[in-house]
DNA sequence: GCCGCTTAATGAATATAGTTCATTAATACG
DNA sequence: CGTATTAATGAACTATATTCATTAAGCGGC
């Protein structure tokens, strides 16, 4: 399937000393040409980059940072993908690996589409600048996200629900996800009108009153949301009328 | 660093030739100092930054293009805005006074809130470029779309939704509302698994169910989602139960 | 075993963009 | 009336993605 390779990680390149042919040794240099074994593939590529987002953020994440962390040269990735956009996606096909989708299994669809919202969001919580390109990625080029839209539309389909219409919640949810994901990654003062307050004195009000901890005020109201939407889709779906 | 900086190099301090300050013909040459009249501020920059974006797209959108389409050399726009952010949190708020919200003013809550969804969407489907800025941005920056939020909040207060709910509601809406607007700027082929279709049958044949007019399909996944929602958030403010 | 094609590195160059800074001139203000 | 402020210019500077010529190792056929 995937072409696994040994778990090289960053440090392989570094002190690889046996056939430098110049023999440096502080230095990262490897000779020019191809080397006798394979330094890259995608797989080492998309785990260094995960590891420099997760232990970073994505403002770091540079084709030459990249390239550091793997002990090669920057143009030594283009081999391997043909953009930055592709490392992106690499990484975000390797996220929705996590994303949980168990509860297609054991629940009903209500409650396992729920589970499945919450750890999608969960997920893109700490990768909102994945967001831009997953929203309007083709699913051809992302089989974890393929798989996983299987795996639900699947459930849906057997739980009564129209396979198009399947797919349509499964677009609904996944927007409110991505909006959700968004809101819960902006900054806690995000709804102070701070000294234009005048402009909008019953929005200030409301707004304080939500709360103080941010991340519980986002969690609130996507859970908020979450529940009314699938109460009204399983109203609707009980309903059984035809939408198209 | 430090705030201040040596005479850099010998470079700043060269042949400064007269320049001839009376070239007034033709070319867009204007002298070197303070203009007679001014020639930017930032309204003139935000409408020749949102005619760019109209009839070109946000990948033109450059400080030099719109230093060129003002006729002023780039580092002229720094005295008016401090950043390339900066420029899109202005076309952002411009956008924002177009949004629809005067169904709050005739409407019940649950269709004026339809109403208003489908404007702020039709916005953004032109403009995703902006979600990621407008989905984290402090209102404080943004004033139009604070007088937005004002109207929706007194509406929704003033038919019976307790202010803290408020918020939270228009905060889900909005997630939806630009999730969607990706979903519906997507290529056609999102849903085609191409030659992988053997990965996910079963979604494949109902992604292919839906139809093929791409907006038509993701218009329709919205209205349902929002149709949904809308239902799910009137039955739980009709039952009253308080959320927090 | 040689030969050529492919692959995967290097390093230098290129392109694009955002931003800064010294300079310059007009204007507002006290 | 002179000085501080403002708003231009144009020339760096920086960061980043991407391309290209070059080089060397593997691989398959003869």
């Amino acid at each position: 399937m995937s072409s696994e390779q040994n778990p090289t990680s960053d440090a392989a390149a570094r002190s690889s000393s046996p056939s430098a042919p110049s023999g440096e040794e502080g230095g990262s240099t490897r000779g020019r040409g191809r080397p006798s074994s394979p330094v890259l593939s995608r797989s080492t590529i998309t785990a260094a980059a995960i590891r420099i987002v997760s232990t970073r953020d994505y403002r770091s994440l540079t084709m030459a940072g990249l390239a550091r962390e793997l002990g090669v040269s920057t143009s030594a990735l283009y081999n391997h993908v043909s953009s930055k956009r592709d490392v992106l996606v690499l990484i975000q096909d390797r996220l929705n690996e996590q994303i949980d989708c168990t509860g297609f299994d054991t629940l009903d669809w209500p409650e396992a589409l729920r589970v499945w919202a919450r750890s999608y969001r969960d997920c893109y919580i700490r990768h909102t600048a994945l967001i831009p390109i997953m929203a309007v990625l083709p699913v051809a080029d992302a089989p974890q996200s393929l798989q996983m839209y299987e795996r639900v539309t699947g459930a849906l389909e057997d739980a009564g629900v129209p396979g198009a219409e399947a797919v349509d919640l499964i677009v609904g949810v996944e927007a409110l996800v991505f909006g959700a994901a968004y809101d819960a990654s902006a900054p806690a003062d995000i709804f102070d009108p701070g000294h234009r307050a005048d402009l909008a004195p019953r929005f200030a009000a409301a707004a304080a009153a939500r709360g103080s901890d941010a991340r519980e005020v986002a969690d609130h109201a996507f859970e908020l949301t979450l529940d009314a939407l699938i109460d009204g889709l399983r109203r609707r779906i009980e309903r059984g009328d035809p939408s198209r």
